[in-house]
DNA sequence: GTCTATAATTTGATAGAC
DNA sequence: GTCTATCAAATTATAGAC
């Protein structure tokens, strides 16, 4: 049986989609509850704090859902270091699919509210986090030490981050490719040294 | 002789600052003309394109001037890869002492505009170019093929960006340690096949 | 919980005197 | 080349009927 979804989550959907092609102060409420359905007046009952508080729920929202996409790449791959390096060219594949479009949900709306917002700030960090945490993890299982484990999560989220930037502003996936070949040489480093 | 900087500088120098710090869409005229000073007619007699003009000149003249430092930095080192090295510290000490403001002066406005704004995409695009070509000069002139330098370029740039972003969403300076790491001994490696 | 109407402010931009 | 006054549209948010 075919749900279909909630006013919240359309509102939320909608808010995370024009996130990742506009940002969070390019996106009104008008075209949020344009691209949603909702009228202004439900946005503001389900979301008292308005703009902000919307935003938030979308960027932990977005930022989940990506973690999972990144994880079900990873975890697909015969060993943590294949997965890893597979991700780049996927994460570029996505990229000239979408017109360049589709990159990371939550970059953009990072970038914007770092120095201008703190509550939506630490949402942000909340994420990279939880993405920090879930990439080290894999690592430490593959036999890696937990602070070198972190320490080439972060490596690879930085790259994967300035990736997306570098492309989507040259519109080709040169970037991508050499960012990631860098991390995913690394990383097959560090797993002979313990082998 | 002190000059006085002219209206149309101090215009492009207070978008950059502002769009360093806000980002493109959370800048508005209104608040470009109260910090250069400047009354809103006098901008767009310099500037007929209006916010757009303005923020393209802003983008060239803050991404030629952050070239300038990058180079300063790698060039006072003794050899590329300690300049490429010492570079993370050193864009990580002034992002801290500008309480996690002071990042790369365009990487906000690029990723608002990748899809957005096509003419201010391409100025964004130009900048990270001539960067790239900057380093990859460098390295090929420590010996490194082109091809090889240009790769390690991308990447470096890429980490840095990635770096900034996961540094300012965090307060901390942690990943641009790692990211800066992986780059440094990737450099060193290539260097050292090739002597 | 949904929806319309509207308030209050800010936006990018223009006209025209000086 | 400078500056003031102002416009039309869009902005976030609220009030209140249903």
């Amino acid at each position: 049986m075919t749900e279909t979804a909630s006013t919240r989550d359309r509102l939320v959907a909608s808010t995370a989609d024009l996130f990742l092609r506009q940002g969070f102060s390019a996106t009104g409420v008008g075209a949020i509850t344009a691209a949603s359905g909702v009228p202004t007046g439900s946005l503001y009952h389900h979301f008292p704090g308005g703009k902000e508080e919307l935003a938030a729920e979308a960027l932990r929202v977005a930022g989940a859902g990506y973690q999972l996409l990144v994880e079900a790449v990873i975890d697909a791959a015969p060993d943590v270091a294949t997965g890893i390096r597979q991700s780049f060219p996927a994460a570029a594949a996505v990229l000239e699919a979408s017109g360049y479009a589709d990159a990371c949900p939550i970059a953009t709306v990072a970038l914007e509210v770092a120095s201008t917002n703190d509550a939506l700030r630490r949402v942000t960090a909340e994420v990279f986090e939880g993405w920090t945490v879930a990439l080290s993890s894999r690592l430490e299982a593959a036999g890696l030490a937990a602070d070198r484990s972190r320490a080439l999560a972060l490596a690879y989220l930085a790259a994967l981050e300035g990736g997306f930037l570098l492309c989507r502003a040259s519109r080709s996936p040169e970037a991508m490719a050499a960012a990631g070949a860098l991390v995913a040489d690394a990383v097959d480093a560090a797993l002979a040294a313990t082998a």
